[in-house]
RNA sequence: GGGCGCUUGGCGCAGUGGUAGCGCAGCAGCUUUACACGCUGUGGGUCGGGGGUUCGAAUCCCUCAGCGCCCA
């Protein structure tokens, strides 16, 4: 640091560094260490994902964590890597097929497809991680993991397996939540519900067997009306009760004869009286209630829309092939024609959207997977019990009510890229009963295994009662944990072979389900095909604590990290992801082997906010209020982008960003920048020795400063606390160190006692070295710099520090041992903060004198007790004084205006020059203000309730609270009379 | 409908029983030999409304209102 530039350029330095850190492996991790443990696994962003505002914080406060546990002596591992965002990876490399080459992906094939993707992802997949680097993230990118690698790949499918020879993983014909634009299924979870302008239509019916009545119903779907297959009402509703068991013909579509039109009215206690009219149409195919009253009315499923939501000719020659919305205006227009709309109101209700593709789902019936989730209750207990804890913990109750309410899983989905379900079906016929030689004539000798063979000597009826147990199947000896295989009947729900000890005649499927490639080539070979729907990728991701570690083999790494230490992610996910991995944690960490007392994924959740614009509004991309962080390190720096977010992002809240922020922190990092500058400016020893006897109170009232300082950041971290951390370093380095600390100590500097500027110098070395190390974690790249430019790495070992700031020890607050030796004794605090108050006092004489900022004037003070020379040094200097005359004898000439304090009267002499006036009037609000507090506290002690009540300590306080207004009233009353 | 959170100076926030604070913005002044990405000052709040507990309430309780989020 020879030629120090004026002002910090962050872009020389940063770029430097990180190379310097990679090059060095400082963010690997070593699993062989001694040292104690710390691992955080990273969040996957999307492969697809450019780094946004929501990136920076969440990866800026894992960095700040892994920073400060390395330099707290932890062996630090914070895994990185991404998912493979099944749905939007996959439109997007659809977008780009059809923008340049006007191609689907059914135009190029499944397997063409899938290369096209991965050759995107090899194209594109870094530049989040690359994004990473540039805030100064000290990830592990030696284990960076992907959703999609072999190994990881082999995890999900091994788990798939796992689940589904336990009865966990299901098909089933189900209500699930349809996605009309990506032709997917979705969980609960990527559904959200907004609500939704549109109409409330009421539509007249006729009833059959009473021609003269007709019954209105309240709809807002009235293109559904089709797929109507019965009309319901309350069984306890007065209105309608005559008329259960009747029929109705139903109001569309009208080119339907009106006899095949006619469906039931039935009673159900799911209708709501005050709903409407009362009378509810059931249309099971495309809601989910309504479902539910057609399976216990065992209600025809009409099925009026094709899987990208346009009419089907079941909904009659008026509508098909119309978009829903679009036939949604038709339908009521054929019914205003037809004389049977009663009104149309405007009407808002909430309307499930999917998250990807931000369109209405559809309630669609279809065969999916499901997982009934594992290991609940050992993942509810784990939180409730507190042995994981969630900061803020307000979100403990949220993630509570989840699995207390929790649904099955729906795992599968409609798209190409992604974890392929790894079952292979093969369809039998069976004709009378099912024979060993029909399961081997399916499966091949290979597959005919001992253990059946010799527990089925008799042949059918025990492979069936084996079979029908359903929680065993049969397993191929050599490969028992990669596959299952069962046999299913057609279009049955999961558990319908479970009471069965006959198979009847009919079609089968023969399920096989195995992780092992080999199997998959039998199984291919066989005739078998395999399922073409991939897994949800949250049902990769939640494997993401330990099969980054190379789960299932008990790894080093796993042994060491762990259950990993911390984790950082927004409560937005905290089902999609926290939830689930909690339970994949106790599922498939639970093993013996592994030998964890409790095997939960980590220790502490810490919830961030949510970053919003300045406005409060969440950053999205059509609004275009998300600015790029890129953009932003370029013009600021990333120390400065991390430390403006910090500051402004508590525990808890969502953050309101404001580029005002990342401005503030440019300016902090300058400001510390100059700091050292200064320090270099004056030349000498680096980090001498500090004389304790040439300690001033300046310097020992730094010194406690900055102990304070210590104290508080290290708390703050502790509690997760990171916008108080940067608070009270800001606050100790600008306000404290730099404000008063520097500006005294020129008072040494600009001197010529050789012994007190060395010994300043010490103590700023001291100061800042600590410092420097406090504002690591936050300011990583200026810190590392000013660390070697300082020359405070040269003397340590390369350990701790000498290498790189990373492991040098974080600051201890002193202990008594410390404090004793330099007399470090809290009277100094009061003693300078004294001091300080009087030169903040003499300064205001200035200005009430109407005196100019740069114009040096004389000042004269009378001190009440023995000043040193520095003290008065120190004073002059900091009053920006031409002179300092102290003289305890001095007699002021009336209307000298003066400022008293407990070291003494400060005067300004400057006969004419002052507006005596306006400093009559200054003093006079003063003195109201005295009085006015003096009247508030002599109020509270006239009390005898108080006295009597009060504690002594609290009592004490406002009696010395009292003589302190009474003492500043007396000072102000003599500065008056002074004046007059 | 249920749950959670928020409401403190123009803006963003801290303060969980004992003198209402911080930062930004504002205003006034300043080429003070580290820093104008700076320095020195300064104005501005009956702590959302109402009620209660208490010697004492921004803080605890009740209630109302507004805003936001999650779930149904």
């Amino acid at each position: 640091m020879s030629e120090i530039p004026k002002a910090y350029e962050p872009q020389s330095v940063e770029d430097k560094w990180y190379d310097f850190w990679l090059k060095q492996g400082c963010f690997t991790a070593d699993p062989k260490s001694v040292k104690p443990a710390y691992s955080i696994v990273i969040p996957p962003p999307n492969v697809t994902g450019m780094l946004h505002m929501g990136h920076v914080l969440n990866n800026t406060i894992q960095d700040i964590l892994s920073r400060k546990a390395r330099m707290d002596g932890k062996e630090v591992l914070w895994l990185p890597g991404t998912d493979h965002a099944g749905i939007a990876t996959q439109v997007m490399v659809e977008k780009q097929l059809k923008k340049e080459e006007k191609k689907s992906r059914h135009d190029l094939g499944r397997e063409e497809f899938l290369k096209r993707v991965w050759v995107w992802k090899e194209k594109h997949g870094d530049i989040i991680i690359n994004q990473l680097k540039k805030l100064g993230c000290s990830c592990d990118w030696t284990r960076e993991r992907f959703t999609m690698d072999p190994e990881y790949s082999r995890c999900v499918q091994k788990v798939f397996v796992e689940l589904y020879k336990k009865g966990l993983i299901y098909r089933g014909k189900r209500m699930v939540n349809w996605c009309p634009v990506s032709q997917t299924a979705l969980s609960d979870e990527e559904v959200e519900m907004k609500p939704q302008k549109g109409f409330m239509y009421h539509f007249k019916v006729q009833v059959v067997e009473e021609p003269d009545t007709w019954l209105t119903i309240a709809t807002t779907r009235p293109e559904t009306i089709p797929a109507d297959t019965a009309v319901a009402v309350n069984p306890k509703d007065p209105r309608y009760t005559h008329l259960i068991g009747k029929h109705v013909y139903r109001a569309l579509p009208l080119d339907q004869p009106k006899e095949q039109r006619i469906i039931p009215i039935v009673a159900d206690d799911h209708v709501d009286f005050e709903f409407g009219t009362g009378v509810l149409k059931v249309t099971p195919a495309h809601d989910k209630a309504d479902f539910e009253i057609g399976l216990r009315h065992q209600l025809p499923v009409i099925d009026s829309l094709t899987p990208d939501a346009k009419m089907t000719a079941a909904a009659g020659a008026d509508l098909v092939g119309l978009d829903r919305f679009v036939a949604r205006k038709k339908a009521a227009e054929i019914l205003e024609a037809a004389g049977t709309l009663a009104k149309a109101e405007p009407y808002e209700n909430n309307v499930g959207f999917s998250q990807r593709a931000d369109v209405p789902i559809e309630p669609r019936l279809s065969e999916q997977w499901f997982l009934k989730y594992p290991a609940v209750e050992q993942s509810k207990a784990c939180v409730a019990e507190g042995r994981m804890k969630f900061h803020p913990d307000r979100w403990a109750k949220v993630y509570d009510h989840w699995l207390t309410n929790i649904q099955d899983w729906c795992i599968s989905r409609q798209l190409w890229w992604g974890h392929r379900i790894p079952v292979w079906r093969k369809r039998i016929k069976i004709a009378s009963s099912l024979l060993p030689s029909d399961i081997s004539n399916c499966l091949g000798q290979d597959w005919l295994i001992s253990s059946i063979a010799n527990s089925d000597q008799s042949g059918g009826a025990n492979v069936l009662s084996f079979l029908a147990s359903r929680t065993q199947a049969w397993t191929k000896e050599s490969i028992a944990d990669a596959a299952c295989i069962q046999i299913l009947p057609l279009y049955s729900n999961a558990p319908s072979l479970s009471s069965r000890h006959e198979l009847p005649h009919g079609d089968y499927d023969v399920v096989a389900c195995s992780f092992s490639d080999a199997d998959a080539k039998v199984f291919e070979q066989l005739g078998f095909t395999q399922d073409p729907d991939v897994l949800d990728t949250w049902f990769s991701s939640w494997l993401w604590p330990f099969a980054t570690m190379g789960w299932p083999e008990q790894t080093e790494t796993l042994k060491k990290f762990y259950p990993t230490t911390d984790l950082v992610t927004g409560p937005d996910i905290i089902f999609f992801w926290v939830a689930r991995m909690i339970m994949a944690g106790y599922e498939f960490m639970g093993e013996a082997k592994f030998a964890l007392p409790d095997p939960l994924p980590f220790q502490n959740v810490y919830f961030t906010g949510i970053i919003r614009d300045k406005q409060g509004r969440k950053m999205s991309k059509t609004l275009g209020n998300s600015p790029d962080p890129l953009v932003l390190i370029a013009q600021y720096g990333a120390d400065a982008l991390r430390f403006g977010t910090m500051r402004s992002a508590p525990l808890g809240q969502d953050v309101l960003f404001d580029e005002k922020d990342v401005e503030l922190g440019r300016n902090f990092c300058n400001k510390l920048w100059n700091a050292c500058r200064f320090r270099q400016m004056q030349g000498g020893e680096v980090q001498g020795e500090i004389e304790r006897t040439s300690l001033t109170p300046d310097d020992k009232w730094l010194l406690l400063k900055l102990d304070a300082a210590i104290r508080e950041v290290t708390i703050a971290l502790n509690e997760y606390k990171f916008s108080e951390a940067t608070a009270a370093l800001y606050r100790f380095f600008w306000s404290e160190y730099c404000d008063w600390y520097v500006e005294a100590s020129k008072a040494v500097f600009f001197g010529t006692d050789p012994q007190q500027k060395a010994n300043a110098l010490a103590v700023i070395d001291f100061v800042l070295s600590h410092t420097i190390r406090l504002f690591h974690p936050f300011l990583p790249f200026i810190t590392e710099e000013l660390w070697h430019g300082m020359g405070f790495a040269a003397d340590m070992p390369d350990n701790q520090g000498g290498k790189t700031i990373m492991t040098a020890p974080w600051p201890l607050p002193f202990d008594d041992d410390f404090k004793g030796h330099y007399g470090l004794d809290d009277c100094y605090l009061e003693m300078t903060d004294t001091k300080y108050e009087l030169v903040r006092n003499g300064r205001d004489l200035r200005r009430a004198g109407n005196i100019q900022a740069a114009k040096k004037v004389k000042y004269v003070f009378k001190p009440a007790q023995h000043l040193t020379p520095h003290d008065a040094e120190v004073i002059k200097l900091l009053l920006n004084a031409e002179s300092l005359a102290v003289n305890a004898d001095y007699a002021p000439p009336k209307g000298t205006p003066m400022v008293n304090s407990k070291l003494g009267e400060l005067f300004l002499p400057l006969e004419g020059l002052i507006d005596v006036a306006a400093e009559k009037v200054r003093l006079a609000k003063e003195v109201e203000k005295i009085q006015s507090e003096i009247g508030k506290v002599e109020q509270k002690l006239a009390n005898p309730n108080f006295t009597q009540k009060v504690p002594p300590a609290v009592l004490a306080e406002h009696e010395q609270r009292l003589a302190d207004w009474k003492a500043k009233l007396a000072h102000a009353q003599i500065t008056l009379d002074a004046l007059n």
